[in-house]
DNA sequence: CCTTAATTGTGTAATTATGACGCAAAACTA
DNA sequence: TAGTTTTGCGTCATAATTACACAATTAAGG
């Protein structure tokens, strides 16, 4: 590859000026009633002390999934087997520090898999509805990403990612509406899921409050399939 | 806004090197048959003489949509009304002149309004099935738009864009067939855009070489509740 | 031990949407 | 006037969606 730079003393020097690129995660999880988002507190300026979106500037040897994934991991230790990029956010203003370019993405983690903050920042889940105020244009980004995840629901089986390996249909029920925003019928709710074929009942039951419920797990050939034909417009 | 950069007298020069940021454009056309894109002759090297997307750097005073715009109103004069970001394409030698990201739009407009190529370079419309090597990673990047327009077809109004202001059903028929690539039923397709309240009949019919056929418009008023009701999940 | 509260499992009927298909009508050609 | 092409309009069977009701299981309280 031809330079395109020349290194100085102090830096980097192009011939035109250029922009910083950053990407910015937007981690969803489900504590089994409300959607919830995984901010980090800010350790340095600008915004210090803010909660933001974890993410970082793009490095010359990645792309930018793999630097989405690298800042992940640094400021929340967290490895999601998946991330999907739905928007670029590039308003001159939105970085006091200058013309920075960010590139956003959205995961699903299931929240059994807490954070140990490894950076000197604090991590925490804030339930979707009740976010605290934001650095930057990380409110915006965010409500990208909810309209994305409303979107992706019905044609990727994102659902179960956010689910323990066995979850019951009440729980599958009340993640959807959470992520939709919308009431259904339990009983409708249950029979499209069966019909869809990506849960198989396991018949183990457990022990709780009321009538026990049975536990289901995603079938993992529907899944695969539907991955592949996400855009034959098959919903679920 | 702090100044993030030093201007010397060969540049700027920033503290850690950056790559450059890019859009391109992929522009769908459609001759009432295939679907086509428009594709420019690169004047200058690398790649020079090669058909690649209309694009070009990022500006320090724009964001990336006017960018997209801009660059495609000088390299094809087109000015589209509306464009959708799909992706961004960051692989580490998609562009020999160094490290290049490139945020990747498509946007929709009428054969009718054709192109007199403003820049030096000529430009040209490719139907879809039948394209030229391509500059950089473009065919890549073609066919990512291919399926993020698959994809937002059953949800936004973009049909629409590609048509005349009437157009009669047999053509928007053809369109969604060129866009899906699979056949529908006439009576069938009709009955369902009937349905959904998009298309309205103009009762004025033309004449040509056989029966003529009915003439349509689509409907401003549902065009509008679909753009703000896009992730309602209702299909169309 | 029986009742109540909460919650879940299961079934059925009405409505709506989808997909397959047939036939007649309008323009052009011969 | 008959033949060809292409369109308009309709019907029927099947599949999907929606609305709705009652019985079963656990824990808690008298």
């Amino acid at each position: 590859m031809k330079e395109d730079y020349k290194k100085t003393d102090d830096g980097y020097e192009y011939k035109y000026p250029r922009a910083a690129i950053t990407t910015d995660c937007v981690i969803f999880g489900f504590d089994g009633r409300y959607l919830n988002i995984l901010l980090v507190e800010r350790g340095i300026e600008p915004f210090k002390g803010s909660w933001a979106l974890p993410g970082g500037f793009l490095k010359m040897d990645e792309r930018v999934e793999e630097c989405a994934f690298r800042e992940l991991k640094e400021e929340t230790s967290l490895e999601p087997e998946q991330i999907e990029q739905f928007g670029v956010f590039s308003s001159l203003d939105r970085d006091p520090r200058g013309r920075v370019v960010t590139v956003a993405f959205y995961a699903l983690v299931k929240r059994t898999h807490v954070i140990g903050g490894d950076d000197a920042n604090d991590a925490r889940w804030f339930p979707i509805e009740d976010l605290p105020p934001l650095a930057f244009d990380h409110k915006e980004i965010i409500d990208e990403a909810m309209l994305a995840l409303k979107r992706d629901l019905h044609h990727q089986p994102i659902g179960f990612m956010l689910l323990d390996e066995q979850f019951s249909m009440p729980e599958l029920q009340r993640l959807y509406e959470a992520i939709l925003g919308r009431h259904f019928d339990r009983r409708n709710f249950q029979k499209k899921m069966m019909a869809s074929g990506i849960v198989t009942p396991t018949v183990y039951s457990e022990s709780t409050g009321h009538r026990p419920s049975k536990l289901f797990t995603f079938n993992p050939l529907e899944y695969k399939k539907m991955k592949e034909e996400n855009t034959n417009g098959k919903e679920f």
